[in-house]
This record gives structure tokens, C-alpha cells and sequence, in this order.
DNA sequence: GTGAAAAGTGGGTAATTGTGGGGAATATTT
DNA sequence: AAATATTCCCCACAATTACCCACTTTTCAC
């Protein structure tokens, strides 16, 4: 389960460097082999390969006459990218996922369970302002839920 | 199961260049025989031959007695050709498909589990975009599933 | 503090992939 | 039958990517 966030640059050529704490859990959950695919909340995402593949399989299966569900579909797996950590521990992010999630340079990765989430550095200072007032529209599944 | 995106173009005579990443997948699968046909979307879906025959099947099946069910078989087997992959990889796209989807110069191949889809690059973003409010009119399919 | 190891950074080169077009062969139209 | 357009097969160039090596900085042990 991966936890902890960690501000680092992306190289001229588009490339991240894995940082230490989550490489070698990544070497042995899947020898470097990773999906990276696109967030809705304009994040990339970031499996283990062996993790990725049901939740493709789990939202392939579902029905094709909604629109909702085509788009999401579209979104995750038209965006996931098989890569892999080249020698020095580092992934190549394809352009297009690049440029979906608005990457240049300055990036957070964050760990969340089963996956890494890659932040443009703006938008994941925004995103953590944004949780706010927790009080509010809390949905139900968190009744009882305590931190 | 194909999954990932590319950005492309068709050359000055219609021809679409499969990416790599697919090419080899096709080629055992199907000896790059394929059928493409048009989506209600107004995207091109692209399946090895033998993906598309059952689902040729089912649509036929469907009752005749429901407009939009005629409507649907119209449009997807009415519009289904067979194209084969050229030496380099390549389809050439039936200029009907082609003025259907909207298709000039620069489209979007993605992956979507048993098919590839095809878009106009334009229409792809306006696609990504869409997902937009996930929290709202979810289909109940997805209750309880989490990424 | 000093040395050794690990982590982060940058780039060169070769191979693969994407792109464009020439021209022969085939089909379509007039 | 001639003229036109389409499709196919080929080659050539350009861009991208994979693979490798080298250097700098940080961390940790002694």
C-alpha cells in the first residue's frame, strides 16, 4: 500500500524519477511494469500492471448504452499506457498524458493504496485546499466514520 | 485487450498508420484482417474480424420492431467494411467512415478493450472533457466500485 | 568529517516507428 | 477505348523512443 507524497521534477525528455520509497515495492510487486492512465479530477494514475488489469476488465464489462459509463471508460483505458522503469528507476510519461494532465515540470506524486497519483505541483496545492469545510455534504457512507 | 491512445495523421490519401503498440496484437490475432464500422458517437470503432462477427450476430438477432434498435443495426453493420493491413501496418479508411466520423488529418486512436476507436482529434478532447462531475447521475452499475 | 553508497539528473546514440509520396496496377466513369 | 480516379506496394526521410553511460548531489555509516 503506498502512502507519503514527494515534489520532483520531470526531465527535458518527459521522463520521472521513481522516487526511492516506492521503487522497490514496485520492483517486486511487477519488475517495474506500470500502467499510467487519466483521472478524471485531470490527474494521472499510476498501477502496478497485475492492479490495473481488473479494474479494465471490471469497467470493460459494463454496459455501453450509458453515457456516463462510455465516457469513464474512454477516459481509463483509452489513456492507460503500459511503461517501465528503465534502469535508473525512471518511467517515460507518453505525451498525451502529459499534456491531459497539464505536466511541465514541477509534479507531487502521492501514494493511495493500490496506486500512485502524479499532480501537476499547482493543481495539487489546489486539490488540497479544496477538501475545506469537511462538515459539509459529507456523503453517507462516512456516518460513524471516524479519523 | 487493447488499451492507450495515439495521436496521428491520415496521410494525403486516407491512410491511418496502426500504432506499433497494436500491430503485433493484430497481426496473431487476426492476421490484420478488420472491420471497421461507425459509432453513435461519431467515432470509428475498429475490430479484428472475429470480435466483430458475434456482435454482427447479436445485433441481427435484436427485434426489428423498435426504431432504435433498427436505427442501431443500421448504422453499425450497414456501415461495417473489411479493410486488411498493407505491409507497413497500414488501413486505408472507406472515405464514407471517413466523412462520417468527421476524419481529415489529425485523429486519435484509442484502445478499448476487444476494438480500437478512432476520432477526430477535436472530438476526443470534447470527449475527455466530458466526464467532468463524476459525483452526479452515476449509473447504479457502479455503486460500490472504486479505481 | 570523510568515504562509500544510493539517489537524482542529464544527455548521446542506435534502433524503431511515424509520415509522406512516387509510380504501377486496378477499378470506375464518360 | 480513353480518361480519370482509386488502391497497392514500394522506398526514403523525420521524429521519437529505448538503452546506455556519466556526472552531481544527498544520505548514511563509521
Amino acid at each position: 500500500m503506498f502512502h507519503g507524497s514527494s515534489r520532483l521534477n520531470l526531465d527535458s525528455k518527459g521522463r520521472l524519477a521513481i522516487p526511492a520509497k516506492y521503487r522497490d515495492e514496485l520492483v517486486v510487486s511487477c519488475e517495474g511494469r506500470l500502467v499510467v492512465t487519466a483521472d478524471p479530477d485531470h490527474c494521472l494514475l499510476v498501477y502496478p500492471r497485475q492492479e490495473w488489469e481488473p479494474i479494465q476488465k471490471k469497467l470493460m464489462s459494463l454496459s455501453s448504452f450509458n453515457a456516463k459509463t462510455r465516457a469513464l471508460q474512454r477516459l481509463l483505458v483509452g489513456y492507460a499506457e503500459d511503461v517501465e522503469m528503465d534502469g535508473a528507476g525512471r518511467i517515460l510519461l507518453p505525451g498525451t498524458l502529459r499534456t491531459y494532465a497539464g505536466l511541465d515540470k514541477s509534479v507531487v506524486i502521492a501514494g493511495q493504496g493500490n496506486r500512485l497519483e502524479l499532480w501537476d505541483e499547482e493543481k495539487w496545492s489546489q486539490q488540497s485546499a479544496m477538501v475545506g469545510s469537511l462538515e459539509e455534504d459529507m456523503p453517507s457512507e462516512l456516518e460513524g466514520f471516524s479519523l
